[in-house]
DNA sequence: AAAAAGATGCAACTTGGTTGCAAAGTTCTT
DNA sequence: AAGAACTTTGCAACCAAGTTGCATCTTTTT
């Protein structure tokens, strides 16, 4: 099976693929790492804040793309890969706190728990904050040179 | 041993008991649930937002609070109980996407999973999203009737 | 080619959160 | 007890993210 161009990535997902869409995606996947509704403008000026918003929440409505909650105050949003069934479950993400950089940890599965009687499951978020390995790092040099 | 005051709790955590935040804990206390800055506003008419606000940021800065991230957009805080271990760990929230209300799933408590080498973890947050059992049998009913 | 439907950009607006500042209240000193 | 010093509070202003109305531009349909 090869690998789908991102135009026909969205015709399956029934999006048509429109010039902003299509950049939209493309952004997404090349930076690869949950982003913000902010942190796509950033990184796409020709687009109007607007028309990213409606791009992301068409790609929600497709499951296209899906949201998840770092702690950052705005919502993330990643692509949706379906190697793995990502309806319920999906992996553990994790906020660093120091550089406000949100990390998919793509081998760790989220463990799922047995929930009370009534309540009706629709999607589960396991979200991990610290600090990431790189600013650790920089964490212990600061250190040492105080 | 008997149960604190609300101006003993927060003169445990070194928070001086003001008129304000003593009010702003009874009504936290009385809800029960995680509520956001808008929710004790609503149910505080007589203290402003920022007041409401600042007494938030101290309380949780003081631990008398803490701040969960359920997806509605706004944070939510609820009193830290001591009872069990609350810093790592602790339990499982329920977001209702009907009703927009968080619960807190006291007897489930977070599975915790094995991060990658390097991420230093300082908190966790377990978070489900899906319909409440009061919405639940709503949607039933609601069905029935059609 | 004309009409209809869909996508986009711009500006305006909403909401939750946050800050500056002066007034009111507390605590400390004398 | 009186005044100085510090803290808490309310008000208004501000900010950022998200969201919407509407006119324009583009694509699709007839
Ligand atoms: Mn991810
Ligand atoms: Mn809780
Ligand atoms: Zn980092
Ligand atoms: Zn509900």
């Amino acid at each position: 099976m090869k690998a789908l161009s991102v135009t026909e990535k969205l015709q399956q997902k029934d999006v048509k693929p429109t010039a902003n869409r299509i950049l939209v995606y493309e952004t997404m996947a090349k930076l690869g790492c949950p982003l913000s509704i902010s942190d796509i403008e950033d990184n796409l000026l020709s687009i109007d804040k607007s028309s990213i918003f409606r791009v992301i929440t068409l790609f929600v409505q497709h499951d296209v793309v899906h949201a998840i909650e770092d702690g950052s105050g705005s919502l993330k949003y990643e692509i949706c890969h379906e190697d793995l069934l990502h309806a319920l479950g999906g992996h553990v993400h994790f906020y660093c706190e120091k550089c406000h950089h949100t990390f998919c940890l793509e081998g760790v599965d989220i463990p799922l728990v047995q929930i009370p009687e009534g309540f009706e499951s629709k999607s589960v978020n396991y979200m991990i904050k610290g600090i990431c390995p790189s600013c650790c790092k920089k964490n212990e040099i600061g250190n040492n040179l105080a």
